[in-house]
DNA sequence: CCAATAAAAGACATTCTTATCCTTTATTTG
DNA sequence: CAAATAAAGGATAAGAATGTCTTTTATTGG
């Protein structure tokens, strides 16, 4: 509800390739889409996309793949979603009105508000590396089977 | 961010209508539509949806139009948005899973459920009056001049 | 250097959302 | 009843999101 597939098929892709970035190896784009359960060309182009951002790392050719570097691991998820979704996202109204701001809200404003701070301290208080952990202690899962 | 132009201009009518409701007026598609800065036929599909489901009630044919009844007004925001975004909307993983839960969650879980817990409950504990009190008041606005 | 490999990039197809237009049906008022 | 009115309904169009396929570019290992 909260994100679109695009974004959903790059956290899912992040967090894999975070988990598998131990100790500098790489994944390729078929591994990555097997183990998420995703398209594999449209999550290319995801992955383009955050490879750009520097969000994740990549490399061409034999042996290559995808990483992510120490300081990768550290990015808070709210740095996938602005990149992904773009960050008008978490800034607008809730009802689509151009303007709406404290002094001239809309009828759900504050309580819209109190929700997208929440959103917002959710996605800032989480790293992608937190969530590969408990991917590799296989408490948590990316795929339904 | 959270809601669908459907659902946007669907609220931003429900609202409108319930603040004509006051003694039993009717409004029509146009009015409306000028009220809440929506595109016209797009909104009367919507408002269609509507009525078919309860939320709004409507009279065709010379000084025809939409209200609501006492107990409509009564609605709390999320009648309207299972309405017209569908209730599974309220209730997927965040991630996209087809199964996530509890005994298998995915990385997001628990702080993705947290959060949709509260938007829910927004949806639940604000009611269409409640809505369209701020707007008669005029402390809230739905168009942006 | 050459062959193999894997990501990047571009073109295109499909589906869903958003939006418009036109016709039909129901209702009211004179 | 007739004319006017307004919502309901159907057909269609434009745009965005999603998804696929093919070619190009960069890199590595032999």
């Amino acid at each position: 509800m909260l994100f679109s597939k695009t974004c959903e098929y790059g956290i899912r892709a992040a967090i894999y390739i975070a988990s598998q970035s131990g100790t500098g190896e790489k994944t390729g784009i078929r591994e990555i889409c097997e183990n998420i359960e995703a398209p594999q060309h449209f999550t290319a182009k995801i992955l383009q996309t955050l490879t750009k951002n520097h969000l994740v790392s990549s490399q061409k050719g034999v042996n290559g793949g995808f990483y992510m570097t120490k300081e990768q691991l550290q990015n808070p998820l709210i740095h996938l979603v602005k990149a992904l979704e773009g960050s008008g996202n978490l800034t607008g109204c809730g009802l689509g009105l151009k303007i709406c701001s404290e002094k001239e809200p809309c009828p759900l404003h504050h309580k819209y508000a109190a929700i997208r701070n929440n959103i917002i301290n959710m996605l800032t208080g989480i790293t992608i590396k937190e969530m590969s952990q408990s991917l590799k202690k296989g408490t948590t899962v990316l795929k339904s089977d």
